[in-house]
DNA sequence: CAGTAAGCGAGACGGTACGTCGGGTCTTACC
DNA sequence: GGTAAGACCCGACGTACCGTCTCGCTTACTG
């Protein structure tokens, strides 16, 4: 069976893979055959792994979260200072969400969908901003959670920034921790 | 004639009218008929109007465009200190953007759909940063207009807050400004 | 609302009629968009017009039963001896049923599906027979039903023999009168 | 390699014996899968000794014929008188026929398909036909050939009676020899 | 005031994508 | 060696939505 599951887990990679490139390129209007075609397989095989196209979606957000929160791991925010540590997640997030930039603005971004989501990537984040506060780093006047959804506001701003040229990822990252470490330190 | 033109632009407006409540509410999910018995009219009278779905979509977004530029242009930003005009202008973009959220999040903003946007909306932003940049008021190191794309990213976040309810329109507001003048500021 | 249904009728008739041709050239493997192309419409009128692929064969057995129906009702069996209304009547079913040869053979056949045919065929039949043995043109000890079912065994084998070309329609109408009423009569 | 070939004969018997079953309960509508699994092995092993489904209910058909063929053989046909022969044939095809009622109404039965029929079924009626109209006990005005397609049609009703209970075996035997013969006879 | 033209509702139609299912081909592991 | 298990491709089926069209009707403008 260990083949079996290898050919599978290679077949799934190449599904989400391509997914992921069509998607950012066609956007939304990406027809499930352009996706199946872009991964090597059959509309069929398509239908084996992901009983739907909105499953299919979520699975690539899931993928993106799940690659997202790995690098927040590496990164050991809790082992170095405050603004250290939100300087690291800002290049964390502009660099490796660039290649999700379809799922952060897509239509698949609905409510309530993927409830890990605040597990993995929100609550790192807020952690930090929490520490933050606790320490005197930052403004003791501003509530972790919407900082935190502020936070994300800019992310979002940078990865537009990078995916449309007009700043490179070091250029957006720098501007976006200046602007919200000013704007938040005490 | 007159009468006629009349009809028109009021059957103009319940659609739009409609169309932005069904599709903020079911999103890009929602049907041409439901957005045609939404807005009073049979699904061949919204075709008289608007030749595709995205031709649709895009004059609600049009819509938004012109009613936000009316309003920034009431707040009158020019007449007053460029710290109270952010705050007005933070004001103005979550109060009525809340009308388009769904716009601003949705499949419809495809880049480079909407030019006029750039002249009405962020114009005006990108004028009032220059200002305050000139002026001394805000920090002089930041390009107006990256700053004027952050500021985008805040206002979408502020936006997600007040439309998910995790927190008020004014309390919304009152965090954006907060941050972002503290962080820009000279 | 006269156009509208004479629309309908006139689409009607060319999906039975172009499903007819179809079916017998090709058979059961027939495709629907062959169906439809054939009549002049698209698979999706088809769907509109009936729900299923059985439920056009079923309409199409319909249609065969009512013109054979008609037909025998204009051969006014009653009004003739017993000997020439079944002449009659054999040619009546040979002539016409070619029309519907896929479906006498055809895997639409399933007992039980159309009941209205043997009150529509079955019934004039075994009527007719009745009158033979009762005015003693026809053996006595022959139960009417059964006869009718071996009468329809052999107007099948007749249907075969025209449409294979291994005879005439009226070679074989012919054949079966002769043998029939030879093996039948009192 | 007995052992081997042995096996092969095993597997094949329960094919075939599984798929008429299953065939005369669905009808054409068996999926592969349920003939596979009735038959007690895999849908693999199934297309490893039949590469088609249209191969599968040829072999079939070809069983019965065979079958049919060797009672015919048994029958003795040539050394009995041809009013007894015509009687034995056809309580020969009636009893052995309930077991392949599906394959004659089927539509596996396409025309051209099985040459060998034609020698080992219908030969032997024409024969005995020809032999009844040389020794004078039959008509001599009808065609052998037809005089067989008509017989042939006669049987298959005499199965729809049994088959549907309308009638047992002896009756509708005895029913379609009595008709047949009178209408036959010289 | 009567005639007419423009706009609307109703709804059929073609097209296309989605999700399902069965047929036919292949590989891998088991015996 | 042959079999079971099962993945894969292909193509048909049935469903739903979009965009186009034609019809009848109402209504408001016109001679």
């Amino acid at each position: 069976m260990g083949k079996s599951a290898a050919l599978r887990d290679r077949v799934l990679g190449a599904i989400l893979t391509g997914a992921a490139a069509v998607m950012a390129q066609r956007g939304d209007s990406a027809t499930l055959e352009d996706i199946a075609s872009a991964a090597g397989v059959s509309r069929a095989t398509l239908y084996r792994y992901f009983p739907t196209r909105q499953a299919l979606l979520s699975a690539m957000t899931l993928a993106g979260i799940d690659e997202l929160s790995a690098r927040i791991a590496d990164a050991n925010l809790p082992t170095v200072p405050v603004e250290d540590a939100i300087a690291r997640l800002v290049r964390v997030f502009v660099t490796t969400g660039s290649k999700y930039v379809a799922l952060s603005q897509g239509s698949g971004t609905r409510s309530g969908d993927h409830p890990e989501a605040d597990a993995l990537l929100a609550e790192p984040v807020r952690s930090l901003f929490r520490r933050g506060i606790t320490d005197g780093t930052l403004r003791a006047d501003l509530d972790p959670q919407l900082l935190t959804d502020l936070f994300g506001g800019l992310i979002k701003a940078a990865l537009d920034l990078t995916s449309s040229g007009r700043a490179g990822v070091e250029e957006a990252s720098a501007l976006v921790v200046s602007v919200f470490l000013t704007g938040t330190r005490a």
